[in-house]
DNA sequence: GTGAAAGCGCTAACAA
DNA sequence: TTGTTAGCGCTTTCAC
C-alpha cells in the first residue's frame, strides 16, 4: 500500500494539516518543519492521491479535450498545441473523440463533468442548442476550430470568410474566371462561412456564382480525387481553370486527379488548398494554401481556458488569430 | 449546486446505501425500490461524481497513455485505436506527450499514477532499468509499438525485424545489388530490429554489409529528402538502386528527392516504406510500403490492458500482429 | 432487501 | 506557526 499523509505526518512528527501545507506551498511553515515533512516525504516515497485533493479541493487540475478525430493531421496538432500549454499550466488531458455526432458530444460532455474536469476544450461541427444547454453552468468550455453563430461562446478562430475571399480574389487577379471549390459538408458553420468568401469574391469581381463548380468532398484524399472527377466529367470545355480545395489533405486528392487526367498543375490549373498541414510541403507540385495556425489554436485555446478557470479577466473572449496565404508551386508565382 | 447521492436518497425515501445500488445495478433490490431512485435521480438530474467514487471504490476507470508524440500521424492513428476499444470499455484516456524524453516519461508516469489511473499504455523508445522500475509494482501497463528486450512486460509489436527482412529480400530477388537504408536512430530498439533485419538478408545473399548505405534520419520528410542526397553526393556510380525507408513520412522525402534529381521512381530507383500511413496513398507514385497496423496495435493493446486491469488470466503478454507487404507504385510490378 | 456507519486521502476552516 | 476537526461524495462491510 502507498504511504498517506497520515503516514507521512507520523513520520515527521507533525499534523496532517501541515503536511498539507508543505505540499500546497503555504508559506507559513517554518523551515525546519517543511525540512522535516520533506525528508519524510522522501523516506515513505510519498505520492499524493490527486483523486483524494479533488474531492477535497474540488479542483481536479485536469481538462477535458473533445476532439472529433484524433487521427486526423489537423486535429492532431491541434491537439499538441493544446496539451503543451495544458501541461505548462499542469493541467492533464482527458482526450476523446467525437466523430461529430452530436450524441457522443452530448455523452461526452457529461462524463468528462462526472470526472470532474476542471475545463473543456470543444472541437465540433454545429452548435446546437443542446450544446448550449449543456454547456450553460457547468464547467468553463472554449470552443476551438469551432464557430458558434450565436457568439456567446469562449472560442478561439481565424477568420475564414475573408481567408477563402483572398484566395478567391488572388485567383480573380491573376486572370481566372472560371474556380471552382471543393468544400467540406455545408453543415459546418466553418464551410458556410468559406462559401461566403468564395461568393463574395466573385460577387464584387462581376462573376456569377454557379452552383455547379461547387463540390462537397469528406475531407479525405480519396474524396479530393473525387471531386476533380465530377468536375471533369462534367464539362470538358466549361473545365475550371483555378480551384480552391477547403483542406489540404483533399487538394493533394486534387492535384493527383488533375495529373492522372494529363491536366499540368499549375499551368492548367491552378490549386490552394486549406490548413498548411505538413502535407503541403509533401507534395511535387508543393502545395499553396492558407496557413491556419493549428496548433497556435490548440494554444491559445488552453491559455484562454486557464484564465477562465481561474477566474481571471479576459478581455476579448472570442480570439481570431491570423491567417496567411502561403504561395508555393500549385500556383503560378507571382 | 449539484445533487449528491444523498439528495437522490432523501428525495427518494430510501437510504444512500440503496441508491449506491442501484447506481452500481446491484441485484438485491427490489424493482419498486429502484424506481423510486431511478425517479429521484432524474428529477434531481442527478450525475454521479466519479471523483468521490473513485477515491472510495479505488478505481478511476481512467487509464493513462504515455505517447511520443500525439502530432505525428503514426501516433495519432494508434491513439485512435486505444480511445476506440478503451471508450467501449467504458474507460476514458488521459493522453499525454513524452517527445521521448526519458525524464518527461519518468515524471508523467508519476504523475498518472498521482491520479490514479487503472493502467497505462506506454510508447516509446528504449525501455530502460528506471522504467523497469517505475513500472514494477503499480498499476498494468502494456507496451504498443515499443520493444522491451527484456520479454518481461506485456506488449504488442509487430515483428520489425522480419518485415525489413522480407522487404530487403524481395530487392534482391529482383536483382538489386546496392541497397541503401534510411532507418531512425538506433538507440530506438525498434531500429536496432529493423537493421538487423536489413543485415540478415544481405548477408543470407552475400552481399557485404556497406555502413555508407545506412541513413539515419529524425522521421520527418525533410530528413528523408536530406538522407536521399547524402546518399547522391556520396558517389554517384556506387548510387543504390533500391531503398529501404524506415517511415512512410521519411519515404515520400526520398521519393521527391530522387525525382527533384532527375531519378525515376521505380525505374532508376525502387524505394519501399514502412507504416502504410495514409500518406502511402498520396504520393506519385504511390508507395509500396510495409503494412504496419497502428490501430489494430493501439486496440490490441488496449484490449490487453483491459484484462490484466480486471485480473483476467492471459494467455499471451507478448503480442506480435502479422503485417504484410504492400506493393503498390514505388516498386516495379511483378 | 435495506439501512447505519465507517472509511477512502485529502483540504480548509477554526483554534490555539 | 501548528494542530484539530469537519467534511468532500461515494462504496462497502455489517447488521437487521
Amino acid at each position: 500500500m502507498n504511504a498517506t499523509i497520515y503516514d507521512v505526518a507520523r513520520e515527521a512528527g507533525v499534523s496532517m494539516a501541515t503536511v498539507s501545507r508543505v505540499m500546497n506551498g503555504n508559506p507559513n511553515v517554518k523551515p525546519a518543519t517543511r525540512q522535516k515533512v520533506l525528508d519524510a516525504m522522501e523516506r515513505l516515497e510519498y505520492r499524493p492521491n490527486a483523486v483524494a485533493r479533488g474531492l477535497a479541493s474540488k479542483k481536479t487540475t485536469t481538462v477535458g479535450v473533445i476532439i472529433p478525430d484524433i487521427s486526423r493531421t489537423f486535429f492532431a496538432e491541434l491537439a499538441r498545441g493544446i496539451e503543451d500549454i495544458a501541461s505548462m499550466y499542469r493541467y492533464n488531458i482527458i482526450l476523446s473523440s467525437s466523430d461529430q455526432n452530436e450524441q457522443k458530444e452530448l455523452d461526452l460532455f457529461d462524463t468528462l463533468l462526472g470526472k470532474q474536469v476542471d475545463g473543456i476544450v470543444y472541437m465540433g461541427g454545429e452548435i446546437t442548442e443542446k450544446h448550449i444547454a449543456a454547456f450553460k453552468g457547468s464547467v468553463p468550455v472554449v470552443l476551438a476550430a469551432t464557430i458558434d453563430k450565436t457568439n456567446m461562446l469562449p472560442s478561439v478562430n481565424i477568420n475564414y470568410e475573408e481567408a477563402v475571399y483572398e484566395a478567391i480574389s488572388y485567383f480573380i487577379k491573376n486572370g481566372h474566371q472560371s474556380i471552382a471549390f471543393v468544400n467540406g459538408r455545408i453543415e459546418d458553420p466553418i464551410n458556410k462561412e468559406k462559401l461566403l468568401g468564395y461568393r463574395r469574391a466573385l460577387n464584387e469581381n462581376g462573376i456569377s456564382f454557379d452552383e455547379e463548380k461547387v463540390i462537397v468532398g469528406d475531407y479525405t484524399y480519396n474524396s479530393g480525387m473525387q471531386a476533380l472527377q465530377t468536375l471533369i466529367d462534367k464539362d470538358k470545355d466549361n473545365f475550371p481553370s483555378a480551384i480552391f480545395v477547403s483542406t489540404d489533405e483533399m487538394a493533394l486528392g486534387v492535384i493527383h486527379c488533375a495529373q492522372d487526367n494529363n491536366y499540368s498543375v499549375p499551368n492548367d490549373i491552378e490549386v490552394i488548398g486549406f490548413d498548411d498541414t505538413r502535407l503541403a510541403e509533401m507534395v511535387r507540385p508543393t502545395l499553396s494554401t492558407v496557413v491556419q495556425p493549428m496548433y497556435d489554436i490548440g494554444a491559445v485555446s488552453m491559455r484562454l481556458l486557464t484564465k477562465l478557470m481561474n477566474k481571471e479577466k479576459v478581455e476579448q473572449q472570442t480570439v481570431v488569430l491570423p491567417h496567411q496565404i502561403k504561395y508555393r508551386h500549385s500556383t503560378h508565382e507571382r
